[in-house]
DNA sequence: GTCTATATCGCGATAGAC
DNA sequence: GTCTATCGCGATATAGAC
């Protein structure tokens, strides 16, 4: 019993660790984050962060790939949902930008600070974003298979346009700024299928 | 003449700093970058660059209004030089994605590393952003109300898509990669304009 | 699991000679 | 316009008591 309140805690404070590391890393950089701040924000010593972290490098990994398993899990459930290619386009795009943008500190600090990893942390995460934009490219490429997308325009430059489309809004979306993620993604998923130019009968 | 020997040497010192410490702030991110890193690569003494620039940020600074200027003079040149509303937008993608693209250090420094100016520096590149954003923002609106855009989309979101597909290539464009800027700004384009779905008759 | 105390280092920047 | 020499600070990380 005692041991499960143990963890329990123990789980609370670790978390906390993580959520509040990939804010600041998100608001100041990693490199310009300091061990100290984060100490602060915790309410607790710096040196007692040790306890929980090895060094700093190693809470950026932990990050960055907590991050890669949410937002993978999220987007291969919200694909594995639909059968119709157009349909499983439309999850991805959800999915994506609800994940990313409904939890902004951890992925802004995966997608934008994980390039200050080095040797295996880096290897390590940049294999697990592979293996999750391999299923971006994967989904909009068995979509052209099936007749839905375009055939005049190769497969890799689809996924790569998308993944513009899905990852710029990591450095300016702003929650309660008038914008919320199911709009974008309607609109992401309007344009990036039909486009922006007017069609006859629009007028 | 003596002067202009002067000058013109002067000149190539302090481009290159720019030049150089652009390369350098995009390679190892500004905050993690050293001055004594620059000063080596410029095959001068760390004390030396002061002579040149009186702060680090200050160094940033100016490297992100050149990128601005630049971006927003070949920009405007490209969109005043058509007429046809979607001509301007094709001409528009194509400068965006060149003047970036062939200038990676400059312009990648500039959109990714800008959140690290403070005060007045941080607020004068924000202004010139925020103009040449709206220079892109007021040629799709031009567009849609000439009807060449449809209209079943806000204008706003019309621009920040525009601006996701042009902004998160500074983040993975690699020279020489098989990947040209030429080719990229044709399919950002066709993109943009008609959508990846299939149409009647592609098949 | 948190603390006090501290080691050790590398940073931006300056002084002043040449 | 570049140099040698150095200041002063703040960073990550560790030792060891409680």
């Amino acid at each position: 019993m005692a041991e499960s309140i143990e963890a329990i805690s123990q789980e609370r404070t670790a978390d906390r660790v993580l959520s509040e590391g990939a804010r600041l890393f998100r608001e100041q950089g990693y490199a310009a984050a300091t061990t100290r701040e984060l100490a602060r924000r915790l309410g607790i010593n710096k040196a007692s962060l040790y306890y929980h972290v090895a060094k700093k490098e190693e809470l950026l990994y932990q990050i960055c790939m907590v991050a890669m398993t949410r937002i993978y899990e999220a987007v291969a459930a919200a694909v594995g949902g639909e059968t119709d290619p157009a349909e499983r386009i439309r999850a991805l795009i959800n999915a994506y930008l609800q994940s990313t943008l409904n939890d902004l500190d951890m992925h802004a600090t995966m997608m934008l600070e994980m390039r200050f990893l080095t040797g295996e942390y880096y290897g390590e995460v940049m294999e697990a974003r592979n293996r999750f934009e391999g299923l971006v490219g994967s989904t909009v490429a068995t979509a052209q298979r099936a007749g839905a997308i375009r055939h005049d325009m190769p497969a890799s430059y689809l996924r790569i346009l998308l993944l513009n489309l899905l990852n710029w809004p990591l450095t300016w979306f702003t929650p309660g700024a008038g914008m919320t993620p199911q709009k974008l993604s309607r609109y992401t998923y309007d344009l990036y299928m039909d486009g922006a130019a007017a069609r006859l009968g629009d007028r």
